[in-house]
DNA sequence: CACAAAAACGAACGTTCGTGCTATTATATT
DNA sequence: AATATAATAGCACGAACGTTCGTTTTTGTG
């Protein structure tokens, strides 16, 4: 079959690029489960039927492909969770859009092992070098997305004027990483249903009567 | 394999149990650091200076290792921990010095690369076997000792009646897990201060009229 | 002191790890 | 259709892994 002449730019990405997304695709699958140590070149050969060299030829290094999977997980969890609440309105909407999203995710709804960032933070949080700066960057970023959305809710006059943003986003990451922790360790099936309350909870207790209803739970 | 020996009190233990323990002391720093799966046996036999071989035939196996080290952990957990706490009174007093031991503990005062438990837990929580088993039993013996201590403070009318013991332990211990990660990963020197100033916030929202000072921070 | 038991050792096993090479296929361009 | 380039496979390497074995050293006891 004679290729069909379509050298525009945005033509299909080359075959590489390709196989090398869906490598990262399960590679991130694997981490989320297994650690990001855990995760091995020949594991992830055998996974996706390919030999290793092969594999191993599109990051040249064990920690490129280390990166590179955060770097995946990255963008699915922005696709994922912050894309759609940035999308709505800013305010107390966006926030509590954030923590659904947020706790869908460590539900498993993105992730098969659960969080794959607060395994990761734990993995690497007692190394130095590129990849546990990756992972550290990333986490600062997100604590930060969550803090000025905060913030506007504040501004907004949905919450008090007292709340202090990178304070109470702290509280609202700690209860999502507990939750993760009771789901995932402890099989508590109560978990996520006890922490959509407790988040709820706790931003209703800081919100303003001008403050549109707060739902978690649906 | 030897089988582990009740020595009495009065006997100076063998030179199998003595090296035994001491070469668990060093395991649980290098797994609170590298992780109970990074922990190897030829790193483990190199930092102590003696053989591969002679290391593990004191445990027949790896995961009889691992499983030795969590034990092992969860004894100095119990000893700079609960037990001091146990010694003092009833009520919000033994409350405050839980969570005091524990934030110390999170500190890294007690393991060196901060919560030897915590870290186990997401790095296992995607298994299954002994070693998660361990753990989990372990964090859930901890979570009730803590309930435990909030339900008596309730009984002494140091609490309001409306707080949920376990629900509210388990706030505590979220918090407690999210300034571990912030001073691990982020390098957060205030993480700890903060989160003392809001668990003792937390505290005293629902504390009574009646209940003696709170005082987390020194 | 003698001597059995326990503890520690050194060497090696089979496997898997990450990482190089070289050859061979598949893709893309002229 | 021919050809240059990119992608994948095959094979081998040294190191480290957990584990086994036979031997030597240390320890505790009669």
């Amino acid at each position: 079959m004679p290729a069909t002449k379509t050298a525009t730019a945005e033509s299909r990405p080359s075959k590489g690029t390709r196989t090398r997304e869906s490598i990262l695709r399960v590679a991130v699958d694997l981490a989320s489960v297994e650690g990001l140590e855990g995760l091995t070149i020949g594991r992830l050969a055998d996974e996706l039927r390919m030999s290793k060299s092969g594999l191993f030829a599109h990051f040249g290094s064990k920690e490129e492909l280390q990166l590179a999977t955060i770097e995946m997980a990255r963008q699915i969890f922005v696709e994922h969770i912050i894309r759609p609440a940035l999308a709505g309105p800013e305010g107390i909407e966006r926030l509590v859009k954030l923590c659904q999203g947020w706790l869908g995710h460590v539900e498993g709804k993105v992730f098969k092992g659960g969080c794959f960032f607060t395994a990761a933070s734990l993995e690497f949080d007692g190394r130095s070098g590129p990849v546990r700066d990756a992972i550290a960057d990333t986490m600062k970023a997100w604590l930060a997305t969550l803090a000025r959305a905060v913030d506007a809710a504040k501004k907004a006059r949905h919450l008090k004027a007292t709340v202090e943003p990178e304070q109470f986003a702290f509280e609202i990451y700690s209860l999502a990483m507990g939750a993760n922790w009771a789901l995932q360790l402890l099989d508590d099936r109560n978990a996520m249903k006890k922490a959509r309350e407790n988040i709820q909870q706790r931003i209703r207790s800081v919100a303003t009567p001008s403050c549109p209803p707060i739902r978690l739970i649906k």
